[in-house]
RNA sequence: GCCCCCAUCGUCUAGCGGCCAAGGACACCGCCCUUUCAAGGCGGCGGCGCGGGUUCGAAUCCCGUUGGGGGUACCA
């Protein structure tokens, strides 16, 4: 009966073990993979784990993959791959085996149909898994009734009406077409408890698994789709995946991981569990949601043009605080050491991040940052792209102030997305003046706007002497009454309009 | 409800039984410098959630508790 449902030239596993040989590497080489689903766009979490995967993977002389999760075709979203390979690439976090190259694929789970099948085959023959026709409705009534009566939710026990099926049952709904999956027949009792070892929080022991979860989903359009967890193991088994890092909700899963891994006679990879990045609100802190929060999302990053290194930077004294003591360039050096990972969830600090930022465009040169600004606006801001194609050597020559030959280099951009503001100053195209009531200009009254600014213009020499020259801003403001420095503005804030500081601002912006 | 993980300044963390009357970074506050912007220097504020053990000695080990997070789908 089990072999009926599926096509009789489906190999066997044993032809795929072949197919899929253990890997030639080294002893201790350590075979790692990212799984992101094609469900929208990227994490910064899933960045922070390829970070640490391709990080661990490569010290250890061992391999990086990028596998495809595409079993939810339901909420597949539409170029989230490109989106993918778009944040990857802009932070060197390009895997070592994807679809086109390696030779353990396909790298995309929707392509890889016949090696769950052929697993689930083995399942079913040997009596450990069981096909299921409950309906969605019936499974609905089920839970409500379980929840009523306080019981774990779940497929379990007397709830499990398809588990001990009779063969005529299961051939009479087959004989109807009725809809089906294929459920793992879970060896666990509830109460029992079975131990593993995690890389990160060590020993670790939990309620062993007793619910018959579903591997294989039913049917759609012909095609028959594994749930994450069969997918799991058959393709971490089969492409010769050793060390599983993941999210840290895959914790709770992984007795019944373990579970699926014994029932194929499989050795199970060795998990990592990274905590979850987490972000503020008011009285508490949750998960990074991608629907909800914007800087979720990788893209957020990159179109505000916060350089690679820094985030990357960042994100690496996330995994391992001593290495946010080290410099950036030592600090992207180092290995990273998962099992000095820490178990609870950081928040993103985007302060924090600017501050690094910062800091590491303050060590860049001119000619780097405005290759770096350029590149970022012809995706991001088209108006500053053509600006600076226009003027180049002025951007040039506005970037060197203060910046060249100097000991404390000037820190005004902290991603690329602040050049606008920093150095908009320099491009007419870029900056026109609303009026006096302009907000650039600290709402000094209008009037006062306009006399100081005619008498600038009226009064203007162009001084080689910087000194000399910044005293005719010292008298210019002085006779509109401006405080002749901030601390005496400070102390009788109601005597002047503002401070020389004021008064400056006004001219830089006039 | 049940299960799992986690727990040091506001935030990220150092700390792996004595070197800790807990160190650093960001933020915040103050002072200094200042030819305006961005910075920089110096100083300050601020924490081991709580209760029991174990020990000569606990932030560090154990138990409990509280709090936070996660899981409990034919989503991953």
């Amino acid at each position: 009966m089990v072999d009926a449902l599926f096509s009789a030239d489906l190999p066997e596993p044993p032809a795929w073990e072949e197919r899929y040989p253990p890997r030639p590497l080294p002893d201790g080489a350590l075979v790692t993979r990212l799984g992101p689903s094609p469900t929208g766009h990227i994490h910064i979490g899933s960045v922070y784990t390829a970070m640490i995967d391709k990080d661990v993977a490569h010290r250890s002389g061992g391999t990086y993959l990028l596998r495809i999760e595409d079993t939810d075709q339901a909420r597949e979203v539409e170029g989230a791959l490109a989106q993918f390979d778009r944040a990857f690439a802009y932070f060197g976090l390009e895997p070592d085996e994807e679809d086109g190259r390696g030779d353990y694929g396909p790298y995309h789970q929707s392509a890889r149909e016949d090696l769950y099948l052929s697993y689930a085959r083995e399942l079913l023959r040997q009596g450990k898994a069981y096909l299921c026709f409950a309906t969605p409705a019936e499974l609905a009534d089920m839970r409500k009734r379980q929840e009523a009566a306080k019981l774990p939710p779940g497929y379990y026990g007397e709830w499990a009406i398809w588990r001990d099926a009779s063969d005529d049952q299961v051939q009479a709904r087959l004989d109807e077409g009725s809809p089906y999956v294929v459920r793992f027949r879970s060896p666990g009792t509830p109460g029992r408890r079975v131990e593993f070892d995690e890389v990160i929080r060590g020993h670790l022991s939990a309620e062993d698994n007793y619910n018959d979860v579903v591997i294989l989903k039913s049917a759609r359009d012909g095609v028959r789709l594994p749930t994450y967890h069969f997918a799991h193991v058959v393709d971490d088994h089969l492409m010769r995946v050793n060390l599983v890092i993941r999210g840290e909700e895959w914790l709770p899963s992984v007795p019944m991981h373990l579970q699926l891994f014994a029932a194929l006679g499989l050795e199970p990879p060795a998990y990592a569990h990274i905590a979850q990045l987490m972000k503020q609100i008011p009285g508490g802190k949750r998960k990074l949601s991608k629907r909800k929060d914007p800087e979720a999302s990788v893209d957020y990053y990159i179109q505000a043009g916060y350089p690679a290194a820094a985030l990357l930077y960042y994100l690496r004294g996330l995994a391992n605080g001593p290495l946010a003591e080290l410099p950036l360039d030592q600090a992207l050096a180092a290995p990273i050491n998962l099992a000095e990972t820490g178990g609870s969830g950081p928040l993103i600090d985007e302060v924090k991040l600017e501050d690094i930022s910062a800091d590491h465009i303050a060590t860049l040169s001119g000619e780097t940052i405005l290759a770096a600004v350029r590149e970022w606006a012809g995706s991001y801001d088209p108006e500053l792209a053509v600006v600076l194609d226009a003027e180049p050597d002025l951007a040039l020559s506005a970037l060197a102030v203060e910046r060249e030959g100097v000991e404390n280099k000037r820190k005004d951009l902290r991603k690329w997305s602040d050049f606008r503001s920093a150095y908009g100053f320099f491009f007419a195209r870029l900056f026109t003046l609303v009026g006096p009531g302009d907000e650039r200009l600290g709402g000094l009254p209008g009037d006062l706007v306009r006399s100081f600014a005619a008498d600038f213009v009226a009064g203007y020499q162009d001084l080689a002497d910087p000194q000399e020259w910044f005293g005719q801003i010292r008298e210019l403001a002085a006779k509109h009454g401006f405080a002749p420095n901030a601390k005496a503005y400070k102390q009788a804030p109601d005597q002047y309009p503002g401070s020389i500081r004021e008064a400056s601002q006004l001219i830089r912006v006039a």
